[in-house]
RNA sequence: GGGCUCGUAGCUCAGCUGGAUAGAGCACCUCCCUUCUAAGGAGGCGGUCACAGGUUCGAAUCCUGUCGGGCUCACCA
């Protein structure tokens, strides 16, 4: 049992002997640092059951509670707060309790399984920043789920079929005189993605001679020469043709390779790969037995709709009225397809930009209507744009981000700050840009993981991402320092137990409490699909830490018990901010 | 126009299911490396929590409305 748990029953024990009334639940609050104590209960809502002086009800509270529950030695009311002094022995007991914190807070368990959906790029350009933001919050929020004490499966859908690869397809035909990534030296994403830029540029010049022979807009745009090239080669393309299809698998090949290379760089994986191209047909059956149960109905064109009109939406189309599919149509086919591929999926979650909402909240809606029990657990985890001051990123146009070069500016900036502090000179020239890497990444993952994934970022390439104060390269340095001192330590023999009684300084106890937190941050984090929550807490956590650490020596300390507790708790701490990083993909350094 | 969403310090953001005088970082100004890594620490400056009502012991937080930004309402994906 928690103290706060014991607190609670206490605390209703003592309404019920003092004031015969009896309490739903006591509301607990950390105690501000402006006044003495560590745990406040909030008096107000007791007011509803009791009748009387908010102060003096917590003074009473506050006398029953020194009585019976031995931690507690001493407490304060403030108007309507109550403030508990609990003793060091039970701080000290607790981080002798857990002892070895490198995996404290996890929680082991797969009763229920969870299928994350993230990255699902076309296979017609490389990865840019939208994409970073997309992939960074998949695979965290992937990892506090395992961590929270449920299994993960990490997936994504590759968009490797449809007009836009023609169109990539079309362009490299015409313009690419053979070119290969290797005959040119470029990573097979960023070549394919030069071709979808150049058709681009070709078919906007044909509308603009169409325009000029006097065609509508709308007209130009359906008949540009490209384009008709294109949907015919789509077509061919569904049909098998070889050459067609031969080509494909080339050019996709080569974005493959290119992706494999960023996600390394990256430092994400994946469980299982779904392929559009394998999936698209899907569906279809499903739309078959949906009109069987009445979920869907059949218009007189033949068209196929779903009423959710009851639902406050409107009415959505699931099949085309000559048969073919749509978008939600595949998507529903691969959801349920996905469940039968792993049965022990109890939920999905979809990580899509936040202009799908509306798409998400049908196919959710969509699913639970067909009946299947999973569909009570489908979570769309949406979130905001990444704008440049310019505006939107925009492929087709060149005006993005690119993932590559991104990483590797970071991790330039990362070099120059190390060069410039010096501390690093022994490392080997491969130790040393392993280390930029992880630094640069770190910074860049912990800027887009700290904010509110539904907030929108704007993205300024010309300030460049802080690597001082609240980012992650900070947290990492910490994490360096300690190493330092646990090196020192072990140089030193110092043995890392300590069981004996030693006075807590007040950065100690704060250091403690803010351990103590880590556990319910995960939980919290899982449940509210949210890495930021993660970012903060390890914020506040080294924060405390560097307090701590600036005004208390440690190999100073006044006696070696209070050494070794000293050392203990720094090993403590680092062993949590590296879990916590882990849950953010953000590696940390030894060194730095 | 309907729906969803965001609006907190000059800038970037925290603020949990309503709780004490709204917190950080950047920027700006002071201090601190004979001590364990100064990518650090201690402090200062800076706010009508978009606006107006309402709910109550108490509202940045919940409700309604207004204003402003974004997204979305395709037989596109």
């Amino acid at each position: 049992m928690t103290l706060q748990e014991t607190l609670e029953i206490q605390i209703k024990k003592a309404i019920k002997s003092l004031y015969q009334a009896d309490l739903e639940t006591v509301e607990f609050q950390a105690t501000r640092k402006e006044f003495e104590g560590d745990i406040t209960v909030v008096v107000f809502p007791m007011l509803r059951v009791v009748r009387g002086n908010p102060v003096q009800i917590g003074e009473a509270i506050g006398n029953y509670l020194i009585e019976n529950v031995e931690e507690i030695t001493k407490f304060n009311v403030v108007k309507g707060f109550l403030n508990l002094v609990i003793n060091d022995s039970y701080f000290l007991n607790f981080s002798n309790e857990v002892g070895d914190f490198s995996d404290f807070g996890k929680v082991s368990g797969d009763k229920e399984t969870i299928m994350v959906e993230y990255s699902s790029p076309n296979t017609n350009k490389p990865l840019h920043l939208g994409h970073v933001r997309n992939i960074l919050l998949g695979y965290s929020v992937a990892e506090i789920i395992k961590a929270s004490g449920k299994k993960a499966y990490k997936t994504q859908i590759i968009n490797d079929r449809g007009i836009h690869i023609c169109k990539s397809m079309l362009a490299w035909k015409r313009f690419g005189n053979g070119e290969t990534p290797a005959s040119t030296g470029l990573k097979g994403d960023k070549l394919v993605g030069n071709y979808y830029v150049q058709f681009d540029q070709e078919y906007k010049k044909e509308i603009a001679q169409l325009l000029s022979e006097g065609l509508t807009e709308k007209e130009a745009k359906a008949q540009a020469p490209s384009l008709v090239k294109a949907q015919k080669m789509l077509l061919k393309w569904e049909a098998g043709d070889e050459e067609t299809v031969a080509l494909w698998k080339k050019m996709n090949g080569w974005v493959y390779a290119g992706f494999d290379i960023t996600y390394a760089s990256i430092g994400v994986d994946f469980d299982q790969l779904y392929y559009e191209s394998n999936t698209y047909l899907l569906g279809k059956d499903n739309i078959e037995e949906g009109l069987k149960k009445g979920v869907f109905f059949k218009k007189e064109d033949g068209s196929v709709w779903c009423d959710l009109t009851d639902e406050g939406l409107d009415e959505k189309l699931v099949l085309r009225s000559d048969g073919t599919a749509v978008y939600m149509t595949q998507d529903i086919g691969t959801a349920i397809q996905r469940a039968k591929d792993f049965p022990e999926v109890t939920g999905m979650i979809y990580t899509v930009g936040n202009e799908q909402d509306y798409h998400f909240k049908v196919l959710f809606l969509i699913l639970k209507k067909l009946g299947y029990n999973w569909a009570e657990h489908l979570y769309h985890l949406s979130y905001g744009m990444v704008d440049l001051p310019s505006g939107k990123m925009k492929s087709r146009e060149g005006t993005v981000v690119d993932a590559d070069d991104l990483i590797a500016d970071m991790a330039a900036t990362a070099k120059k700050i190390s060069e410039e502090l010096g501390k690093i000179d022994d490392f080997s020239e491969e130790e040393k840009e392993q280390l930029y890497h992880m630094i640069g990444l770190g910074a860049l993952k912990y800027y887009i993981l700290k904010v509110d994934p539904k907030k929108r970022i704007l993205f300024n390439p010309e300030e460049s991402v802080d690597f001082q104060g609240n980012t992650g390269p900070f947290i990492q340095y910490t994490y360096a320092r300690i190493q330092s001192i646990l090196r020192k330590a072990t140089l030193n023999e110092d043995v890392i137990q300590s069981d004996s009684e030693v006075f807590l300084q007040a950065k100690e106890k704060e250091l403690i409490k803010q351990l103590q937190l880590f556990p319910e941050t995960i939980q919290q984090a899982a449940a509210n699909y949210s890495p930021a929550l993660i970012a903060n807490y390890t914020y506040e956590l080294v924060k405390a830490f560097n307090s701590f650490y600036q005004n208390i020596s440690i190999f100073g300390a006044d006696s070696e018990d209070e050494k070794l507790f000293r050392i203990q708790l720094s090993k403590a701490v680092s062993d949590v901010i590296k879990t916590a990083f882990g849950l953010l993909g953000i590696q940390v350094p030894e060194r730095m």
